[in-house]
DNA sequence: CTCTAAATGCAACTAACTTGCAATTGCAAT
DNA sequence: ATTGCAATTGCAAGTTAGTTGCATTTAGAG
């Protein structure tokens, strides 16, 4: 790490978009840089709200379609939310190869994979750095037959703010 | 437990929807009836197929929507799916009182709770009687300052058959 | 600076619900 | 068994959230 030089949070990702030989375009940076801004999800509608309609929606949910694929953004969806939520993947320089183009394609290996919690009252959304434990995940396997390739956990509650 | 009486399965989940004062119509009793046919999730579009246009899709919707406010299902979705899924809630009997109105709406505690998995080939969804450990649990709750009123886990992968 | 495949803006379109309202019906009270 | 009526249903219309075709613009390789 020299000293010095301004670190760029966003170079990681922009790094990774060009390796994916995705165009680095001012939309793209636009959208990442609300990513970068907190550690928070955005859905297609709340990214277009937020941005002012400097951009039409399609662009937005393009944007979001290509840093998912490229492997900057993972997907996941609530109960009792209608809209699809995405959020920035940590150190995206380790995870997996870029997979189907379009939103809504299946989700492939799990990068920096993280599960999350949602106040019921206020929905804030807090990221959780627990996953399902491998002896859970073996008994499931033992009792099914089945082998597992992917599981999705999230949970609701109160937060301490609405507590 | 009488003998020579036979046991219909549908009548704990009649009782229940007489206990929330909903009526017990031809439309709920087929809805219903899908789900008893099998341990397997549906979702709105799925069951409207399935019943054959014998009635309208919004009689399917209110349907779902009065036995899942009247604790009979429960609501839950998936990464890449579009779809709400609804699953048949076992020992109804036990189950929590009777929550919000309209589908969408929030899901309040979680009776007789269970998870699935589901074939990522085949489809085929198999029940599984685990759930999310105490401990991990509490580790949550104490990572987020939330307090837990709810959770969601489901598995994909592939089944015995299709390995 | 040029060239071209990729990305964008706009409009039209689809999928998945969701709701208003008039006709019908479950079921409680005769 | 018949009646009365609020709850439920069918139909049509409306909404939300996402998706796509196409003409124009642009990133970035050469
Ligand atoms: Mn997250
Ligand atoms: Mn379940
Ligand atoms: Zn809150
Ligand atoms: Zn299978």
């Amino acid at each position: 790490m020299k000293r010095g030089e301004p670190v760029d949070p966003a170079a990681p990702y922009l790094d990774r978009l060009r390796k994916a030989k995705v165009k680095v375009t001012a939309n793209r940076q636009r959208v990442l840089g609300r990513f970068l801004e907190g550690d928070k999800p955005w859905t297609l509608q709340s990214l277009h709200r937020s941005l002012g309609r400097e951009f039409d929606l399609s662009s937005v949910y393009r944007a979001l379609s290509a840093l998912r694929t490229s492997g900057l953004l993972e997907e996941f969806r609530l109960p009792g939310e209608k809209e699809t939520f995405f959020s920035l993947i940590k150190h995206p320089e380790k995870s997996a190869a870029p997979g189907a183009r379009g939103l809504g394609a299946k989700t492939r290996a799990h990068p920096h994979h993280h599960h999350h919690i949602v106040c019921r009252d206020c929905g804030l959304v807090s990221h959780l750095d627990i996953c399902v434990p491998a002896g859970l995940m073996g008994k499931v396997e033992d009792a099914s037959g089945f082998r597992i390739t992917e599981h999705h956990l999230e949970f609701k509650g109160v937060c301490g703010n609405c507590k």
